[in-house]
DNA sequence: CTGAAAGCGCTTACAG
DNA sequence: CTGAAAGCGCTTACAG
């Protein structure tokens, strides 16, 4: 790689010392209109551009955020993070992007790398391996300020945007409800799965306080991708289970529904609607699934960004807070 | 943000000067194993990390790379993204992710910034509205390696990782003409932009070297969206085309297809069998389109991501190659 | 309006 | 085996 130029190579060559080159391209009031307008055109022509990681060190602001996902080859972490980008960029930010994929050691690696790289911030998505603290902890201690989104650890003093799965789940269930579905299976994960929890109970918030009774052959559990929905709809029906509608705790599962369903008995897709949380809107071209809440992933990323960035100028405190956004239900036509 | 532990620190704690316990952290041999011992347990005790921007001007290495795409919520650069991620974690390399979101102007300007970032590489999918070559020009110059990716620009000196977009059209038409679907119908692009123009080329070379008619009415351009797809079937139908093939020159213009079909009369579903360039895998489960390309995106950001880094490490020079991935045609049950 | 001094935290030769 | 010196490219007080 060749060598940039840099200020004392303007300031040879306007007669000046590298601080007022260094002033003149800042725009500081100290320098005079002439000098300044001199100083640009050579720094122009010289194709100068100011060494941002000599900037980082002198300053201490690198103007960049660390970002953390489990996943990036996924529909809503990949609108998130388009979301992150959106806002981090018209801050002034950059942003570096990190994928634990799932696993809790490399998702502490890339923390503690970034954190050496000097961000200025954290946002993250905790895998779901993740359960002891003691990375987040060290972020807490040196005052970095971090946002979760989407997933999060309660407790340690960082702030979170995400999404409000149980209400979802349960506005949801009661949109079938009132639709005249009660007879409504569910699909879902495990129960030390946050998300899990929270849809599992929001179901059965939603039929509870509908009077709706629980039949134990509607509900089975197992996981999140599109093996547990197909082995779960097949179990269903094992089960004995005559549902008109499904619950399918994420988009993967509900996939996995359909695929069952078009190896079982293709008259299901009429007889069975399905409800998922998270759908990807590309899918809507096919009317399936019949039901989905949307999640706002672009928003979701935006919104932790901006409050990222609200900590790092200061305005705000980091604190145990969550940030709920609103999800909405639709009916695909 | 708090204060964090430095060298000097450490080495106040063990007597030492920066230096030595610099060497004793990254096991150099000039210190002895006791000292080494010591020293990494304070470092430990004290949380100490090193200062990755300080590193990064002392040695000239930032141990960074910079990424441009044009979209991230989009399936196929998702994809990309993730390959691109794992190959420079792989080899300590950190990812700067920028957008450009077909903008030019924002493209010149985040290719600036991560230059001036002292990214040791460059991974870019130029913009559909890239035309003019300066920005690369001035990376050309500053010799700073560049890898193009999905799209490029030849003749700037840099390589390029991309799909054989008219052999990979080629193939998969004719084997549309091998399984006895010989009125193809083409729902293209622009010609000015290379897919479109090579897609189109494939097509129609693949209906010549087979001793088929091209007929006028079974071709339509637009575009390479949703609507252009919906557009596209409308126009077709209208220009009294009637295919039991369609090529649809993108994914999305694939969906479009569909969507007019629904509305129009569903028993095309049966009697036009689509084909396109790129599906998301997910939708196979909907049989849907019935014959795609496979472009194996994760592979594409791997080996355009394992190029630089080979540039970087000055084992190969940059010149005008063009890396091509190989494609695969399947068909969809 | 311009500049000399000091320093950000680290590493790279070079001495001893 | 350990350290003093110099410097990476910039910015931040402080003088003049």
């Amino acid at each position: 790689m060749k060598k940039k130029a840099t200020l004392d190579d303007i300031a040879k060559i306007v007669n000046l010392t590298k601080v007022s080159v260094s002033k003149a391209l800042r725009d500081h009031p100290d320098i005079s209109e002439p000098t300044k307008i001199k100083v640009k055109k050579v720094a122009k022509s010289l194709g100068y551009r100011p060494n941002l990681i000599a900037r980082s060190l002198t300053s201490s602001k690198s103007k960049t955020i660390g970002v953390v996902v489990p996943k990036i080859a996924h529909n809503f972490f990949a609108h998130i993070v388009a979301g992150i980008q959106k806002s981090a960029t018209a801050e002034g930010y950059g942003i570096v992007l990190t994928v634990s994929d799932e696993n809790k050691k490399l998702e502490k690696q890339h923390i503690e790398t970034l954190v050496s790289m000097q961000v200025e911030g954290l946002l993250v998505s905790v895998s779901m391996a993740t359960q002891t603290p003691e990375v987040f902890k060290w972020v807490r201690s040196l005052q970095v300020p971090l946002v979760f989104f989407d997933r999060h650890i309660p407790g340690l003093g960082f702030n979170s945007v995400i999404i409000d799965d149980e209400k979802a789940s349960k506005n949801a269930v009661k949109e079938l409800l009132n639709r005249g579905l009660t007879n409504i299976a569910h699909i879902g994960g495990y129960d030390w799965i946050e998300i899990g929890r929270l849809r599992r109970s929001g179901y059965e918030k939603a039929l509870a306080e509908s009077g709706v009774a629980l039949r134990p052959e509607n509900v089975v559990d197992g996981g999140f991708g599109e093996d547990h929905g197909y082995n779960g709809f097949k179990k269903l029906i094992e089960q004995g289970a005559t549902p008109d509608a499904i619950f399918a705790v994420t988009f993967p599962v509900a996939l996995g529904v359909y695929k069952a369903m078009k190896e079982l008995d293709s008259s299901y897709f009429e007889s069975i609607k399905v409800l998922t949380i998270g759908a990807d809107e590309l899918f809507t071209v096919f009317s399936y699934p019949k039901f989905y809440v949307d999640q706002p992933a672009i928003q979701i990323g935006q919104q932790a960004c901006d409050l990222l960035i609200r900590e790092i100028k200061g305005i705000i405190e980091p604190s145990d807070c969550i940030e709920y956004i609103d999800t909405h239900f639709v009916e695909n036509r």
